[in-house]
DNA sequence: AGGGGTACCTGCGGGC
DNA sequence: TGCCCGCAGGTACCCC
């Protein structure tokens, strides 16, 4: 589900409850979402909430965890006791017991996963270590995109979504970074001129910001949501995802759907070259 | 090496 | 009403 936005909006709403708390219980209700030993994290005292790329960093001091919520994993956190039943639901497949709460991991496809790793070697956990610049990082330049672009003749959205490349970026923020910056999702990598690039480089920024500035977006299956429950509106801005036959916001022309590496992909044929 | 296809799951909405 | 199909924000793995 969530791309960096998303993700982000989570740490920064976990960030504010949860350090400081310690992890009383882990109860796994669904094994194979779990790897390691849950009992290693369980008396452990939460130190931070970090992100890189689309994965969440929970430390623990000696050990962390590490949660990807893939496409429709939600963390749920509720102080104890809350009204209303609704968790554990069919969907909660772990569920942390922390000081004065509960957070639960819900997932109806059961794609993502947490995984308990040593503190020491979250640098080259490979999940972690193969991931490229964060677009917000001081190495995320127009020249870093020229680099990797020339280097391939993919399609400019596979590579935007590529996270080796770019950390983060998914499709919803692809389409929508191509429309920014007037450039056709299945254009080669290589055939952007350094002007696009720039472009794209911006349209990129702009996009999630703009994604962070709305909490995240929660499209059509509600999959997202952000810790207190509540969704974010990114949705409600979206200029090309999700808009097949509407008019494009910008010049009125019918935004078209193609299908890209198996992704729907979402364009306006006159403002994107 | 790099590209495409498929698998992992469940649910929903549209067409017939 | 009900069935079948396509689709869903991600990534890993297989095969060529």
């Amino acid at each position: 589900m969530p791309e960096l936005p998303e993700v982000e909006t989570i740490k920064r709403s976990l960030a504010k409850v949860l350090p400081g708390k310690k992890i009383k219980n882990i109860e796994v209700r669904k094994p194979k979402i779990f790897q390691g030993d849950p009992k290693e994290a369980i008396g452990k005292t939460i130190r931070s909430i970090e992100r890189r790329g689309k994965i969440l960093i929970m430390s623990l001091g000696d050990v962390s965890l590490l949660i990807h919520l893939k496409l429709t994993g939600q963390l749920i956190y509720h102080l104890v006791p809350f009204a209303g039943e609704t968790f554990p639901a069919k969907n909660t497949h772990v569920v942390f017991e922390i000081d004065h709460g509960k957070l639960f991991y819900n997932d109806l496809r059961q794609f993502g996963w947490i995984k308990i790793v040593k503190s020491s070697k979250l640098k080259v956990q490979n999940e972690i270590e193969r991931l490229g610049p964060e677009p917000f990082d001081k190495e995320f330049t127009v020249d870093y995109l020229q680099k990797i672009f020339l280097k391939t003749s993919k399609s400019i959205k596979l590579v935007l979504m590529d996270q080796e490349k770019i950390a983060g970026l998914g499709n919803i923020y692809a389409n929508e970074a191509l429309f920014e910056a007037g450039i056709l999702p299945a254009r080669p990598a290589d055939s952007l001129r350094a002007e696009e690039t720039k472009e794209l480089r911006e349209g990129i920024l702009g996009v999630l910001e703009e994604g962070l500035k709305f909490g995240g977006a929660s499209a059509a299956d509600e999959a997202y949501v952000k810790p207190d429950g509540g969704p974010g509106s990114y949705q409600k801005h979206f200029r090309v995802y999700q808009r097949e036959g509407k008019d494009c916001l910008r010049c009125g022309h019918t935004i078209l759907r193609i299908n890209l590496a198996g992704r729907g992909t979402f364009f306006c044929p006159n403002c994107q070259k």
